[in-house]
DNA sequence: TTAAGTTGACACGTGTTACGTTACGGGTTA
DNA sequence: TAACCCGTAACGTAACACGTGTCAACTTAA
């Protein structure tokens, strides 16, 4: 994967709170969270905590995956700029299946 | 989901660690971190962090992904259990597709 | 123009958590 | 006995999500 993911929280706010025509203060009022956690959360301040997954996912009665798998993706993306160098492979390492 | 999923620090431990005879010391060294973290980790003290993940995916060959995946289902199994109970659903919920 | 509402940003504090170093005691093995 | 291995504890550090207050800038309605 070479483009970055796209935050979840601008995802909710282009897909869900525009649509709606829903402010930030009557949307964090609704959502059961203070103004500050969902405006830095839809300006890409913070990630999708799974508490704010829920919130959301209940909200607007969508699957709580869809939002933490975006929110995966974006954390793995970010972590791959700082791989660890210093890992040292096991030997004869077991084919796995998930 | 209502079977508590399984923690990715066991499956490390009975699906990698142990068919290949590794201690924890010797595998704390390999993988780049101390022996208290990896020792946590197995013992289900701690979470799959995204630079343990990526950390055992480049030891064992095996995708990133279904490491996280695994952390993922049971983050949100555990987070399910103090599910919020102030959240008000939006007007006219937009429908969406998987 | 004035008043009210919205918004992003700041400071400050709290709780949680992954991680490191150091150290201890119990266990096993050579 | 000596050398490891292991779980665990104490201590500290760095992030980070979240809350309450506050403030300046902006828009909108009276």
């Amino acid at each position: 994967m070479t483009r970055k993911p796209t935050h979840p929280g601008a995802v909710f706010l282009e897909d869900v709170m525009k649509p709606l025509n829903l402010s930030v203060t009557e949307t964090a009022r609704m959502l059961g969270v203070s103004r500050k956690t969902l405006s830095e959360f839809i300006n890409e301040k913070s990630s999708l905590s799974p508490e704010m997954a829920l919130r959301i996912s209940k909200a607007t009665n969508t699957s709580v995956e869809s939002w933490m798998n975006m929110q995966q993706k974006l954390t793995l993306w970010t972590a791959r700029k700082h791989e660890p160098d210093n890992v040292i492979p096991f030997p004869l390492s077991v084919a796995q299946e998930g």
